[in-house]
DNA sequence: CGATAATTTGATTTTTCTCAAGACGCGTGG
DNA sequence: CCACGCGTCTTGAGAAAAATCAAATTATCG
């Protein structure tokens, strides 16, 4: 295991907490397990038994194309709940990317539970809010160009300005960001580069970006 | 109005029902509503009163960004239901295509509905699976060349082979079509005009498409 | 039939990919 | 502690893809 291991979710290791956001009363039904840094989580087209919410640790999902270019799904960093289906099969596979604690919540017990709690149904429903808006945001992403795509992955990883700090821990490769905004490696490398260059961030060390000038990058963000 | 009407979903003029579409129960509480061509059926941000089931015609979603580009998020045909979303506001705008006949179910009435009668709560369910595999779809489809995406596109326009025939009427311009695709409209006309010279599709006439090849698209499909 | 919008085609520029080589970081074993 | 090896990352040069700008053609509607 040549990666180093990263288990925060930003630049102060907290977990982010976007407003409003879902999970409060699901979470206390998971039971704890941990992942070493590459393991699978779960597979495509296995069964979604579990939710997953991360303690600590980040998580990739992704799809393998018959071709074999690769789609990432997502990044999920602590707080964040990943492996919502609505049908009976998980349609990414999942795998950690730093080493994880995660809670596995039974999908059977929660569907339970929503049928006479009220409060977890609307958490249900939340969930799906959440990864619809994911998807239409990643939609709105893959239609731009590399610079553009870059600076809206930086955005989200940063977290809120109110989070504090610019400096961005990245614990995925240069491939996984590739993968994820639909670039190659190197256009993401030059990509860094040349906003670099423009000042807007400052290329630390391969696995840490310093943000500069947000405003900049919002204003590539769009 | 320059546009032609379309009033079909395909080559037949027949709704399309893909196995398994979600909506039986639920259109029986629609009440019908007719939009002529270009009609704005309703806007981004207004609040989500009303699901829609297409009877006839075809209509557009799509999204303006502040730099004035716009991503068109999904085309329904008659069948399709659209403007299912988890918040209390539409997240995309909606547009008539070509004069349509459109149910429309208020919302609060199949929530309510829902709460008791299990058959509408797995339809309502069911709806939202579908427009995730839709976004998923759309997803993948960014991330492929220009020669992969329009032919996905055909080949969903298309609808399964097993509607028979290979003729296509497109009732949308080229710019929606390069919207969806995340293309201009240059490359789109020449993508088809490339598909067209390698015998894959035949372009009868500006709205009218027909595949010769489907296997040869199923192979750009990826 | 003429006006207007939509579509197609061509020439050129820009962006991104591909292929290749070199640099760097990290862990291992001497 | 240092040298080595391996995988990741960066940079460069050239090719390919798509965008842009411009002009010509075709469709549609009054």
């Amino acid at each position: 295991m040549l990666m180093q291991n990263f288990n925060h979710s930003n630049a102060q290791g907290l977990p982010r907490t976007i407003p409003n956001r879902p999970g409060g009363a699901i979470e206390f039904l998971g039971m704890p397990k941990n992942f070493p840094c590459n393991a699978e989580i779960y597979g495509e087209c296995e069964p979604a038994e579990y939710l997953y919410k991360i303690v600590s640790g980040t998580v990739k999902t992704y799809r393998v194309r018959i071709d074999g270019r690769r789609q990432i799904g997502g990044f999920y960093l602590p707080g964040d709940i990943f492996g919502v289906e609505v049908g009976e099969e998980h349609t990414f596979s999942a795998e950690a990317i730093s080493d994880c604690q995660v809670l596995l919540i039974n999908r059977r017990v929660i569907m339970a539970r929503a049928a006479c709690e009220p409060a977890v149904a609307r958490e249900l429903w939340a969930l799906f809010g959440h990864e619809s808006e994911r998807m239409q945001h990643h939609i709105l992403l893959l239609i731009r160009n590399a610079q553009e795509r870059v600076a809206s992955f930086l955005l989200e990883m940063a977290g809120p300005i109110s989070k504090g700090s610019n400096i961005i821990k990245l614990p995925m490769t240069r491939r996984d960001i590739a993968d994820y905004l639909g670039l190659t490696i190197e256009t993401v490398c030059r990509t860094f580069a040349n906003l670099e260059a423009t000042a807007a961030i400052e290329v630390h060390s391969h696995r840490q970006i310093v943000l500069r000038n947000r405003s900049a990058l919002r204003r590539l963000n769009g």
